[in-house]
DNA sequence: GTATGTACCTGCGGGC
DNA sequence: TGCCCGCAGGTACATA
């Protein structure tokens, strides 16, 4: 599933490949990928426009387009950008597709599950004001420790609110809690500063360590980078979808339970 | 303001 | 072998 570190995979890839070029062709052909407009609009406001450069916010891909208008997209559960030669063959559940000037491939959205979307947005980005501070670049401790302040939800819940901090899913944040050997269910009132310390560090080294490994391929597949190449955080996972083997760590059986209707990876010994 | 539950959707795996 | 059902999960929205 895309977090944080395959989104900022994916946007250094578009970075380096596609941005600076002038877009001469866009089709979409996904019933669901662009719904806050006309996907008719859509394509003739891209059409011609050159991209600037690419940015992310948490997991949101921001293509900062010439006439100062941002195309936006998020890939949720399933979505892939790929990019391919025109003529090689389409994958299936490919939703949209960009042709770029000068350029031998094209940028292509597949998503099986269609919960990606693509929107077009001011340069403001008013959908993302609801937002917390990017956990990989702009979240500092006062502000982690200010935003779960009064806060009474687990730490799980709270770092999966995207206001609380943005770019950290559901294998991110098991990950996380298990580096700083804090329970999924502790509230912000029971920390400590070291335990506190403990969470913010752990942030910053688990998806620093993820965004230089790419990102994660689980077994589903469901993310690979622009072309096709699977990532390989997933060889530094501690915890998550490893139920029944033993910590790393202490040695004890890594359990599974629900929180907030997703699966959560913990141990039952070394994580308090 | 905060917490919780649900819908959206398709592919896959387990059970029968 | 084939069918059916539940699960997986990020976000927006509704409800408490």
């Amino acid at each position: 599933m895309p977090e944080l570190p395959e989104v900022e995979t994916v946007r250094r890839g578009l970075q380096e490949h596609v941005a600076g070029r002038r877009m001469v062709d866009v089709r979409v052909t996904g019933r669901r990928t662009v719904r806050r407009l006309d996907q008719t609009d859509f394509e003739i406001r891209l059409t011609g426009r050159r991209v600037e450069s690419f940015e992310r916010i948490g997991k949101f891909l921001i293509a900062r387009l010439d006439d100062g208008s941002a195309w936006m997209t998020h890939l949720r559960m399933s979505g892939q950008l790929l990019l391919r030669p025109p003529t090689a063959e389409l994958a299936k559940h490919t939703h949209a597709r960009v042709q770029f000037e000068d350029s031998d491939v094209e940028l292509r959205f597949v998503d099986p599950r269609t919960f990606g979307e693509m929107w077009i947005t001011s340069s403001e980005l008013p959908e993302l004001s609801h937002l917390g501070p990017d956990a990989y670049d702009e979240l500092t401790l006062e502000e982690l420790s200010e935003r779960l302040s009064r806060r009474k939800s687990g730490l799980k819940t709270l770092l999966l609110d995207q206001s609380v901090t943005a770019g950290l899913g559901n294998i991110y944040t098991d990950e996380v809690l298990w580096q700083a050997r804090l329970r999924f269910d502790r509230q912000p009132a029971q920390l400590r500063d070291e335990d506190l310390l403990a969470l913010f560090d752990s942030i910053r080294v688990v998806l620093r360590r993820a965004v230089e490994a790419r990102g994660s391929t689980l077994v589903d597949a469901q993310y690979v980078d622009l072309f096709g190449k699977a990532g390989e955080a997933q060889l530094y996972h501690q915890v998550y979808d490893r139920r029944g083997k033993p910590c790393s760590r202490c040695g004890a059986l890594i359990a599974r339970t629900k929180v907030s209707g997703r699966s959560t990876y913990f141990c039952e010994n070394c994580q308090i």
